[in-house]
DNA sequence: CATCCAAATTGATCCAGGTCAACACTCTCG
DNA sequence: CGAGAGTGTTGACCTGGATCAATTTGGATG
Protein backbone atom coordinates (compact mmCIF):
# COMPACT_ATOMS: atom_id res chain seq x y z
CA UNK A 1 0.00 0.00 0.00
CA UNK A 2 1.46 3.57 -1.05
CA UNK A 3 1.45 6.53 1.33
CA UNK A 4 -1.34 9.33 -0.22
CA UNK A 5 0.18 11.57 -2.47
CA UNK A 6 -0.74 14.51 0.23
CA UNK A 7 1.26 12.57 2.69
CA UNK A 8 3.66 12.03 0.32
CA UNK A 9 4.44 16.02 -0.27
CA UNK A 10 4.05 16.79 3.31
CA UNK A 11 7.57 16.14 3.78
CA UNK A 12 8.87 18.63 1.17
CA UNK A 13 6.19 21.52 2.92
CA UNK A 14 9.34 23.04 5.60
CA UNK A 15 11.14 23.54 2.15
CA UNK A 16 8.28 24.82 0.05
CA UNK A 17 7.56 28.64 -0.17
CA UNK A 18 3.43 28.53 -0.78
CA UNK A 19 2.50 31.02 -3.27
CA UNK A 20 -1.35 31.36 -3.39
CA UNK A 21 -2.66 33.26 -7.00
CA UNK A 22 -5.11 34.95 -8.38
CA UNK A 23 -6.17 34.25 -12.00
CA UNK A 24 -3.80 35.64 -13.92
CA UNK A 25 -0.92 35.77 -11.84
CA UNK A 26 2.39 34.96 -13.62
CA UNK A 27 5.18 32.81 -11.70
CA UNK A 28 8.21 33.56 -14.17
CA UNK A 29 10.45 30.66 -14.53
CA UNK A 30 13.19 32.51 -16.28
CA UNK A 31 16.54 33.79 -14.65
CA UNK A 32 16.52 31.19 -12.06
CA UNK A 33 19.87 30.00 -11.75
CA UNK A 34 19.08 27.24 -9.95
CA UNK A 35 16.88 24.49 -10.88
CA UNK A 36 13.63 24.68 -9.22
CA UNK A 37 10.20 22.33 -8.19
CA UNK A 38 6.89 23.16 -8.76
CA UNK A 39 4.01 21.62 -7.24
CA UNK A 40 0.90 22.69 -8.15
CA UNK A 41 -1.24 21.81 -4.88
CA UNK A 42 -4.78 23.87 -6.24
CA UNK A 43 -6.03 25.53 -9.35
CA UNK A 44 -5.16 25.28 -13.03
CA UNK A 45 -2.04 26.36 -14.25
CA UNK A 46 -0.89 27.11 -18.07
CA UNK A 47 2.93 27.00 -18.84
CA UNK A 48 3.55 29.13 -21.84
CA UNK A 49 6.37 30.37 -23.18
CA UNK A 50 7.62 33.34 -25.41
CA UNK A 51 8.79 32.74 -29.21
CA UNK A 52 10.81 34.94 -31.11
CA UNK A 53 8.59 37.62 -32.79
CA UNK A 54 6.98 38.05 -29.54
CA UNK A 55 4.44 35.00 -30.15
CA UNK A 56 3.67 33.16 -27.35
CA UNK A 57 2.52 29.14 -26.51
CA UNK A 58 0.99 27.75 -24.10
CA UNK A 59 2.73 24.46 -23.41
CA UNK A 60 0.51 23.00 -21.03
CA UNK A 61 -2.37 22.41 -18.57
CA UNK A 62 -0.96 21.74 -15.21
CA UNK A 63 -3.75 20.69 -12.61
CA UNK A 64 -3.05 19.83 -8.96
CA UNK A 65 -0.97 17.18 -8.19
CA UNK A 66 0.98 18.21 -10.91
CA UNK A 67 5.15 19.21 -11.16
CA UNK A 68 7.61 21.06 -13.02
CA UNK A 69 11.10 20.64 -13.16
CA UNK A 70 12.07 23.73 -14.56
CA UNK A 71 15.01 21.34 -16.53
CA UNK A 72 11.85 20.05 -18.36
CA UNK A 73 10.77 23.20 -19.99
CA UNK A 74 13.22 23.98 -22.54
CA UNK A 75 15.54 27.12 -22.51
CA UNK A 76 12.90 29.00 -24.20
CA UNK A 77 13.06 33.11 -23.11
CA UNK A 78 10.05 34.23 -21.24
CA UNK A 79 8.83 31.02 -19.31
CA UNK A 80 6.49 31.83 -16.96
CA UNK A 81 3.15 30.02 -15.31
CA UNK A 82 0.22 31.40 -15.35
CA UNK A 83 -2.85 30.98 -13.25
CA UNK A 84 -5.52 29.87 -14.86
CA UNK A 85 -8.57 30.02 -11.87
CA UNK A 86 -9.50 32.27 -10.15
CA UNK A 87 -7.44 30.67 -6.65
CA UNK A 88 -4.86 28.34 -6.83
CA UNK A 89 -1.56 27.60 -4.82
CA UNK A 90 1.78 26.42 -5.49
CA UNK A 91 4.81 25.49 -3.65
CA UNK A 92 7.90 26.20 -5.33
CA UNK A 93 11.22 24.08 -3.53
CA UNK A 94 14.89 24.43 -4.00
CA UNK A 95 16.12 21.76 -6.18
CA UNK A 96 18.91 21.07 -3.77
CA UNK A 97 16.20 20.83 -1.25
CA UNK A 98 14.07 18.39 -3.36
CA UNK A 99 16.88 16.10 -4.00
CA UNK A 100 17.60 15.86 -0.55
CA UNK A 101 14.04 15.22 0.74
CA UNK A 102 14.10 12.60 -2.57
CA UNK A 103 17.00 10.51 -1.85
CA UNK A 104 15.62 10.16 1.78
CA UNK A 105 12.40 8.68 0.60
CA UNK A 106 12.21 6.86 -2.37
CA UNK A 107 8.47 7.47 -2.72
CA UNK A 108 8.82 11.21 -2.60
CA UNK A 109 11.33 10.11 -5.49
CA UNK A 110 8.96 7.84 -7.31
CA UNK A 111 6.01 10.07 -7.45
CA UNK A 112 8.42 13.30 -8.61
CA UNK A 113 9.32 11.14 -11.14
CA UNK A 114 6.16 10.03 -12.14
CA UNK A 115 4.66 12.87 -12.64
CA UNK A 116 7.34 14.09 -14.47
CA UNK A 117 6.69 11.32 -16.88
CA UNK A 118 3.00 11.68 -16.88
CA UNK A 119 3.57 15.20 -17.47
CA UNK A 120 5.71 13.61 -20.76
CA UNK A 121 3.04 11.57 -21.95
CA UNK A 122 0.36 14.33 -22.01
CA UNK A 123 3.13 16.36 -23.71
CA UNK A 124 3.47 13.74 -26.54
CA UNK A 125 -0.14 13.47 -26.85
CA UNK A 126 -0.63 17.51 -27.31
CA UNK A 127 1.99 16.40 -30.08
CA UNK A 128 -0.33 14.61 -31.46
CA UNK A 129 -3.62 16.61 -31.27
CA UNK A 130 -1.57 19.82 -32.89
CA UNK A 131 0.64 17.70 -35.73
CA UNK A 132 -2.01 15.41 -36.72
CA UNK A 133 -5.32 17.18 -36.35
CA UNK A 134 -7.64 19.82 -37.75
CA UNK A 135 -8.69 22.79 -35.88
CA UNK A 136 -12.20 21.66 -34.41
CA UNK A 137 -11.21 18.37 -33.95
CA UNK A 138 -8.39 20.56 -31.77
CA UNK A 139 -10.91 22.26 -29.99
CA UNK A 140 -12.89 19.16 -29.29
CA UNK A 141 -10.00 17.42 -28.02
CA UNK A 142 -9.37 20.42 -25.15
CA UNK A 143 -13.16 20.72 -24.34
CA UNK A 144 -13.25 17.04 -24.01
CA UNK A 145 -9.79 17.17 -21.75
CA UNK A 146 -11.13 20.02 -19.61
CA UNK A 147 -14.80 18.24 -19.21
CA UNK A 148 -13.24 14.57 -18.35
CA UNK A 149 -11.03 17.07 -15.67
CA UNK A 150 -12.84 19.88 -14.44
CA UNK A 151 -16.47 18.70 -15.54
CA UNK A 152 -18.95 18.46 -13.01
CA UNK A 153 -22.28 16.67 -13.69
CA UNK A 154 -25.48 18.45 -13.31
CA UNK A 155 -28.76 17.42 -14.93
CA UNK A 156 -28.24 19.47 -17.85
CA UNK A 157 -24.93 17.93 -19.14
CA UNK A 158 -21.16 18.06 -17.59
CA UNK A 159 -20.31 21.86 -16.90
CA UNK A 160 -17.48 23.45 -16.13
CA UNK A 161 -15.90 27.13 -16.11
CA UNK A 162 -13.67 27.67 -19.46
CA UNK A 163 -10.10 28.52 -17.78
CA UNK A 164 -8.74 29.35 -20.92
CA UNK A 165 -9.47 32.26 -23.11
CA UNK A 166 -9.88 32.23 -26.58
CA UNK A 167 -6.18 33.96 -27.12
CA UNK A 168 -4.63 30.96 -24.33
CA UNK A 169 -7.11 28.39 -26.64
CA UNK A 170 -5.13 29.31 -29.94
CA UNK A 171 -1.91 29.49 -28.24
CA UNK A 172 -2.41 26.03 -26.81
CA UNK A 173 -3.91 24.62 -29.86
CA UNK A 174 -1.30 26.38 -32.61
CA UNK A 175 -4.21 27.94 -33.95
CA UNK A 176 -5.44 31.77 -34.70
CA UNK A 177 -7.60 33.43 -31.60
CA UNK A 178 -10.10 34.53 -34.48
CA UNK A 179 -9.99 31.04 -36.00
CA UNK A 180 -11.03 29.46 -32.39
CA UNK A 181 -14.40 31.69 -32.20
CA UNK A 182 -14.77 30.52 -35.22
CA UNK A 183 -14.90 27.31 -34.67
CA UNK A 184 -16.78 27.35 -31.04
CA UNK A 185 -19.22 29.60 -33.10
CA UNK A 186 -19.91 26.57 -35.25
CA UNK A 187 -19.77 23.86 -32.25
CA UNK A 188 -22.18 25.68 -30.13
CA UNK A 189 -24.44 26.10 -33.43
CA UNK A 190 -24.24 21.93 -33.64
CA UNK A 191 -25.45 21.48 -30.08
CA UNK A 192 -21.39 20.15 -28.59
CA UNK A 193 -21.26 22.66 -26.16
CA UNK A 194 -23.75 25.51 -24.55
CA UNK A 195 -22.57 28.78 -23.43
CA UNK A 196 -24.18 29.27 -19.52
CA UNK A 197 -22.92 32.76 -18.15
CA UNK A 198 -19.52 34.49 -18.57
CA UNK A 199 -16.92 31.67 -19.51
CA UNK A 200 -18.99 28.69 -18.08
CA UNK A 201 -19.78 26.30 -20.58
CA UNK A 202 -22.24 22.92 -20.52
CA UNK A 203 -21.70 20.10 -22.68
CA UNK A 204 -24.53 18.09 -22.81
CA UNK A 205 -23.35 15.08 -24.22
CA UNK A 206 -19.79 13.35 -23.76
CA UNK A 207 -19.98 11.19 -26.49
CA UNK A 208 -21.01 13.62 -29.04
CA UNK A 209 -18.17 15.66 -28.21
CA UNK A 210 -15.71 12.35 -28.25
CA UNK A 211 -17.09 11.45 -31.77
CA UNK A 212 -15.30 14.89 -32.84
CA UNK A 213 -12.21 13.70 -31.96
CA UNK A 214 -9.97 10.70 -33.18
CA UNK A 215 -7.85 10.68 -30.04
CA UNK A 216 -11.14 10.73 -27.55
CA UNK A 217 -9.98 7.13 -26.28
CA UNK A 218 -6.57 8.67 -25.55
CA UNK A 219 -7.36 11.37 -23.48
CA UNK A 220 -10.22 9.87 -21.72
CA UNK A 221 -7.05 7.51 -20.52
CA UNK A 222 -4.64 10.03 -19.89
CA UNK A 223 -7.44 12.73 -18.33
CA UNK A 224 -10.58 10.42 -17.75
CA UNK A 225 -9.23 8.35 -14.41
CA UNK A 226 -8.31 12.04 -13.01
CA UNK A 227 -12.40 12.48 -12.51
CA UNK A 228 -12.80 9.87 -10.40
CA UNK A 229 -9.59 10.30 -8.21
CA UNK A 230 -7.60 13.44 -7.96
CA UNK A 231 -4.15 12.28 -8.37
CA UNK A 232 -3.37 9.57 -11.14
CA UNK A 233 -2.37 6.36 -10.05
CA UNK A 234 1.17 6.20 -9.15
CA UNK B 1 32.28 14.39 -8.62
CA UNK B 2 29.46 12.24 -9.97
CA UNK B 3 30.19 8.99 -11.83
CA UNK B 4 30.43 9.02 -15.47
CA UNK B 5 27.29 7.85 -17.36
CA UNK B 6 28.20 4.79 -18.47
CA UNK B 7 28.96 3.71 -14.69
CA UNK B 8 25.84 4.36 -13.27
CA UNK B 9 24.36 2.33 -15.98
CA UNK B 10 26.95 -0.60 -15.27
CA UNK B 11 24.07 -1.71 -12.72
CA UNK B 12 21.41 -2.05 -15.00
CA UNK B 13 23.07 -4.42 -16.90
CA UNK B 14 22.15 -7.63 -15.64
CA UNK B 15 18.52 -6.58 -15.45
CA UNK B 16 18.56 -5.62 -18.78
CA UNK B 17 17.65 -7.56 -22.28
CA UNK B 18 20.37 -6.14 -24.67
CA UNK B 19 18.95 -5.89 -28.37
CA UNK B 20 20.99 -5.09 -31.05
CA UNK B 21 19.34 -3.84 -34.08
CA UNK B 22 19.27 -2.97 -37.97
CA UNK B 23 18.08 -0.23 -39.68
CA UNK B 24 14.17 0.31 -39.80
CA UNK B 25 14.03 -2.54 -36.78
CA UNK B 26 10.80 -2.27 -34.44
CA UNK B 27 10.50 -2.29 -31.09
CA UNK B 28 6.77 -2.62 -30.13
CA UNK B 29 5.94 -0.99 -27.16
CA UNK B 30 2.31 -1.41 -26.70
CA UNK B 31 0.71 -4.71 -25.56
CA UNK B 32 3.10 -5.04 -22.90
CA UNK B 33 1.39 -5.20 -19.15
CA UNK B 34 4.27 -3.66 -16.91
CA UNK B 35 5.70 -0.93 -17.71
CA UNK B 36 9.10 -1.18 -19.41
CA UNK B 37 12.40 1.16 -18.95
CA UNK B 38 14.47 1.73 -22.66
CA UNK B 39 18.05 2.58 -22.24
CA UNK B 40 19.32 3.51 -25.91
CA UNK B 41 22.91 2.92 -25.91
CA UNK B 42 24.21 3.09 -29.48
CA UNK B 43 22.74 4.50 -32.55
CA UNK B 44 19.26 6.68 -33.37
CA UNK B 45 16.10 5.89 -32.83
CA UNK B 46 12.94 7.23 -33.40
CA UNK B 47 9.80 7.26 -31.34
CA UNK B 48 6.61 6.66 -33.39
CA UNK B 49 2.84 6.28 -32.84
CA UNK B 50 -0.10 5.20 -34.41
CA UNK B 51 -3.02 8.05 -35.34
CA UNK B 52 -6.53 6.60 -36.34
CA UNK B 53 -7.36 6.68 -39.93
CA UNK B 54 -3.68 4.74 -40.28
CA UNK B 55 -1.87 8.05 -39.67
CA UNK B 56 1.87 7.74 -38.16
CA UNK B 57 3.57 10.03 -35.98
CA UNK B 58 7.32 10.41 -35.08
CA UNK B 59 6.95 12.15 -31.65
CA UNK B 60 10.74 12.67 -31.03
CA UNK B 61 14.20 11.43 -31.75
CA UNK B 62 16.17 9.03 -29.25
CA UNK B 63 20.06 9.68 -29.08
CA UNK B 64 22.50 7.53 -27.15
CA UNK B 65 22.43 7.99 -23.53
CA UNK B 66 18.41 8.66 -23.72
CA UNK B 67 15.76 6.14 -21.43
CA UNK B 68 12.62 6.11 -22.29
CA UNK B 69 9.61 5.07 -19.38
CA UNK B 70 6.85 3.65 -21.38
CA UNK B 71 4.57 5.46 -18.97
CA UNK B 72 6.32 8.68 -20.85
CA UNK B 73 4.30 8.11 -24.29
CA UNK B 74 0.67 8.19 -23.96
CA UNK B 75 -1.20 5.31 -25.05
CA UNK B 76 -1.90 5.48 -28.61
CA UNK B 77 -1.99 2.32 -30.57
CA UNK B 78 0.61 1.09 -32.37
CA UNK B 79 3.66 2.87 -30.04
CA UNK B 80 6.85 1.73 -31.12
CA UNK B 81 10.74 2.46 -31.49
CA UNK B 82 12.16 2.31 -34.96
CA UNK B 83 16.47 2.03 -35.59
CA UNK B 84 17.21 4.89 -37.43
CA UNK B 85 20.62 3.93 -38.09
CA UNK B 86 22.58 0.62 -39.20
CA UNK B 87 23.16 -0.49 -36.30
CA UNK B 88 22.31 0.71 -32.71
CA UNK B 89 21.25 -0.90 -29.40
CA UNK B 90 19.00 -1.09 -26.91
CA UNK B 91 18.77 -1.92 -23.27
CA UNK B 92 15.05 -3.03 -22.13
CA UNK B 93 14.89 -3.29 -18.44
CA UNK B 94 11.67 -4.51 -16.38
CA UNK B 95 10.49 -1.35 -14.67
CA UNK B 96 10.24 -3.28 -11.37
CA UNK B 97 14.29 -4.17 -11.23
CA UNK B 98 14.83 -0.62 -12.48
CA UNK B 99 12.73 0.56 -9.35
CA UNK B 100 14.75 -1.71 -7.13
CA UNK B 101 18.33 -0.31 -8.68
CA UNK B 102 17.36 3.36 -8.83
CA UNK B 103 16.27 3.09 -4.87
CA UNK B 104 19.65 1.13 -4.14
CA UNK B 105 21.59 3.63 -5.95
CA UNK B 106 20.47 7.63 -5.97
CA UNK B 107 22.74 8.28 -8.85
CA UNK B 108 20.84 6.09 -11.01
CA UNK B 109 17.78 6.95 -9.55
CA UNK B 110 18.54 11.09 -10.71
CA UNK B 111 20.03 9.63 -14.13
CA UNK B 112 16.58 8.71 -14.88
CA UNK B 113 14.94 11.32 -13.56
CA UNK B 114 16.97 13.60 -15.25
CA UNK B 115 17.15 12.15 -18.89
CA UNK B 116 13.10 11.82 -18.80
CA UNK B 117 13.53 15.62 -17.60
CA UNK B 118 15.34 16.41 -20.97
CA UNK B 119 13.01 14.54 -22.97
CA UNK B 120 10.03 16.29 -21.68
CA UNK B 121 12.06 19.70 -22.34
CA UNK B 122 12.87 18.34 -26.16
CA UNK B 123 9.29 17.99 -26.38
CA UNK B 124 8.09 20.88 -25.31
CA UNK B 125 10.82 22.91 -27.59
CA UNK B 126 9.04 20.26 -30.71
CA UNK B 127 6.10 21.79 -29.66
CA UNK B 128 6.99 25.50 -30.22
CA UNK B 129 8.49 24.14 -33.39
CA UNK B 130 5.57 22.55 -34.80
CA UNK B 131 2.90 25.06 -33.66
CA UNK B 132 4.94 28.18 -34.21
CA UNK B 133 7.25 27.80 -37.29
CA UNK B 134 6.72 27.38 -40.97
CA UNK B 135 7.62 24.43 -43.00
CA UNK B 136 10.93 25.46 -44.41
CA UNK B 137 11.72 26.94 -40.89
CA UNK B 138 10.65 23.50 -39.45
CA UNK B 139 13.42 21.71 -41.91
CA UNK B 140 15.70 23.74 -41.02
CA UNK B 141 15.31 23.12 -36.99
CA UNK B 142 15.41 19.85 -37.84
CA UNK B 143 18.59 19.79 -39.88
CA UNK B 144 20.14 22.24 -37.08
CA UNK B 145 19.52 19.69 -34.55
CA UNK B 146 21.28 16.48 -36.37
CA UNK B 147 24.22 18.78 -37.59
CA UNK B 148 24.79 19.48 -33.69
CA UNK B 149 23.83 16.32 -32.62
CA UNK B 150 25.61 13.57 -35.87
CA UNK B 151 27.31 16.36 -37.40
CA UNK B 152 31.02 15.87 -38.13
CA UNK B 153 33.02 18.60 -39.35
CA UNK B 154 35.24 18.30 -42.34
CA UNK B 155 36.54 20.66 -44.59
CA UNK B 156 33.90 20.90 -46.89
CA UNK B 157 31.72 21.80 -43.72
CA UNK B 158 29.27 19.72 -41.31
CA UNK B 159 28.73 16.09 -42.57
CA UNK B 160 25.98 13.47 -41.43
CA UNK B 161 23.88 10.53 -43.02
CA UNK B 162 20.60 11.31 -42.85
CA UNK B 163 18.79 8.65 -40.77
CA UNK B 164 15.46 9.78 -41.52
CA UNK B 165 13.63 9.40 -44.79
CA UNK B 166 11.44 12.22 -46.73
CA UNK B 167 8.38 10.08 -45.16
CA UNK B 168 9.67 10.47 -41.50
CA UNK B 169 10.90 14.27 -41.71
CA UNK B 170 6.96 14.70 -42.76
CA UNK B 171 5.82 12.37 -39.77
CA UNK B 172 7.90 13.81 -37.42
CA UNK B 173 7.69 17.62 -38.63
CA UNK B 174 4.24 17.61 -39.22
CA UNK B 175 4.07 18.16 -43.13
CA UNK B 176 3.15 16.18 -45.47
CA UNK B 177 5.96 13.97 -47.69
CA UNK B 178 5.32 16.17 -50.79
CA UNK B 179 6.27 19.81 -49.38
CA UNK B 180 9.01 17.95 -47.28
CA UNK B 181 10.75 17.54 -50.40
CA UNK B 182 9.86 20.64 -52.46
CA UNK B 183 11.14 22.25 -49.01
CA UNK B 184 14.45 20.40 -49.30
CA UNK B 185 15.45 21.04 -52.72
CA UNK B 186 14.68 24.90 -52.67
CA UNK B 187 17.37 24.35 -49.25
CA UNK B 188 19.68 22.83 -51.68
CA UNK B 189 18.80 25.50 -54.63
CA UNK B 190 19.77 28.09 -51.52
CA UNK B 191 22.94 26.83 -51.07
CA UNK B 192 22.05 25.76 -47.16
CA UNK B 193 22.86 22.36 -47.94
CA UNK B 194 24.19 20.02 -50.50
CA UNK B 195 23.94 16.32 -50.44
CA UNK B 196 26.94 14.23 -51.27
CA UNK B 197 25.70 10.49 -51.95
CA UNK B 198 23.14 8.76 -51.34
CA UNK B 199 21.29 9.58 -48.08
CA UNK B 200 24.61 11.79 -47.04
CA UNK B 201 24.04 15.58 -46.60
CA UNK B 202 26.72 18.19 -45.68
CA UNK B 203 25.94 21.85 -44.39
CA UNK B 204 28.77 24.25 -45.41
CA UNK B 205 27.62 26.62 -42.91
CA UNK B 206 25.54 26.32 -39.44
CA UNK B 207 25.37 29.87 -39.40
CA UNK B 208 23.42 29.58 -42.26
CA UNK B 209 21.29 27.19 -41.61
CA UNK B 210 20.12 28.71 -37.90
CA UNK B 211 19.61 31.92 -39.59
CA UNK B 212 16.67 29.99 -41.19
CA UNK B 213 15.26 28.82 -37.96
CA UNK B 214 13.96 31.45 -35.50
CA UNK B 215 14.64 28.84 -32.41
CA UNK B 216 18.46 28.25 -33.36
CA UNK B 217 19.48 29.94 -29.91
CA UNK B 218 17.09 27.18 -28.27
CA UNK B 219 18.45 24.14 -30.24
CA UNK B 220 22.08 24.99 -29.94
CA UNK B 221 21.41 25.12 -26.26
CA UNK B 222 19.26 21.64 -25.64
CA UNK B 223 21.63 19.75 -28.70
CA UNK B 224 24.97 21.66 -29.17
CA UNK B 225 26.55 20.91 -26.09
CA UNK B 226 25.86 16.92 -26.83
CA UNK B 227 28.25 17.69 -29.47
CA UNK B 228 31.34 18.33 -26.88
CA UNK B 229 30.19 16.14 -24.40
CA UNK B 230 28.06 12.99 -25.49
CA UNK B 231 25.66 13.27 -22.23
CA UNK B 232 24.44 16.32 -21.80
CA UNK B 233 25.56 17.49 -17.95
CA UNK B 234 22.80 16.12 -15.35
C1' DC C 1 -25.86 56.45 -15.83
C1' DA C 2 -22.10 57.17 -19.60
C1' DT C 3 -17.40 56.14 -20.78
C1' DC C 4 -13.67 53.28 -21.62
C1' DC C 5 -11.15 49.17 -22.70
C1' DA C 6 -10.17 44.44 -23.51
C1' DA C 7 -11.96 40.40 -25.43
C1' DA C 8 -14.97 38.20 -28.74
C1' DT C 9 -17.36 37.85 -33.04
C1' DT C 10 -17.82 37.95 -37.87
C1' DG C 11 -16.94 39.02 -42.80
C1' DA C 12 -13.70 39.32 -46.84
C1' DT C 13 -9.57 38.04 -48.75
C1' DC C 14 -5.20 35.49 -49.33
C1' DC C 15 -1.64 31.96 -49.17
C1' DA C 16 1.15 27.94 -47.22
C1' DG C 17 0.79 23.65 -47.50
C1' DG C 18 -2.28 19.48 -48.57
C1' DT C 19 -3.83 16.47 -52.22
C1' DC C 20 -3.60 14.07 -56.42
C1' DA C 21 -1.15 12.55 -60.29
C1' DA C 22 2.71 11.71 -63.38
C1' DC C 23 7.29 10.53 -63.52
C1' DA C 24 12.35 9.51 -62.15
C1' DC C 25 15.67 7.08 -59.54
C1' DT C 26 17.68 3.17 -56.98
C1' DC C 27 17.84 -1.39 -55.46
C1' DT C 28 16.62 -6.20 -55.57
C1' DC C 29 15.32 -10.38 -57.54
C1' DG C 30 14.49 -13.65 -61.21
C1' DC D 1 18.84 -7.78 -68.80
C1' DG D 2 13.92 -6.32 -67.49
C1' DA D 3 10.14 -6.22 -64.08
C1' DG D 4 8.61 -4.61 -59.85
C1' DA D 5 8.67 -2.23 -55.45
C1' DG D 6 9.90 1.46 -52.69
C1' DT D 7 11.23 6.17 -52.36
C1' DG D 8 11.87 10.79 -54.05
C1' DT D 9 10.71 14.74 -57.18
C1' DT D 10 7.83 17.94 -59.38
C1' DG D 11 3.63 20.12 -61.37
C1' DA D 12 -1.37 21.65 -61.11
C1' DC D 13 -4.96 22.57 -58.34
C1' DC D 14 -7.61 23.31 -54.01
C1' DT D 15 -8.74 24.34 -49.18
C1' DG D 16 -8.27 25.23 -44.09
C1' DG D 17 -6.98 28.46 -41.54
C1' DA D 18 -4.23 33.06 -41.23
C1' DT D 19 -4.69 37.86 -41.78
C1' DC D 20 -6.85 42.23 -41.76
C1' DA D 21 -10.59 45.05 -40.60
C1' DA D 22 -15.03 46.38 -38.77
C1' DT D 23 -18.29 45.71 -35.17
C1' DT D 24 -20.21 43.96 -30.83
C1' DT D 25 -20.22 42.48 -26.14
C1' DG D 26 -19.36 42.76 -21.30
C1' DG D 27 -17.17 44.29 -17.46
C1' DA D 28 -14.79 47.89 -14.89
C1' DT D 29 -14.74 52.69 -13.38
C1' DG D 30 -15.99 57.45 -12.26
Amino acid sequence: MKPAPDLILQQLEPHAVRIATRKRQKIALTGEPDETLYLVRKGLFLARASMPHARHQIMSILYPGDCVRSAAMPPLDGSEITAATESGEVWRVRWSAAKTAMETDPNLARYVSDRVANQTARLALHNAIIAGLTGEERVAALITELVLRIGKQTPAGFVFDMPLSRTDIAEHLALNADTVSRIVSRMRAKGLIAVAGRNRLVCRSIEMLESECPLATTLERMHGTAVRQPLPAI
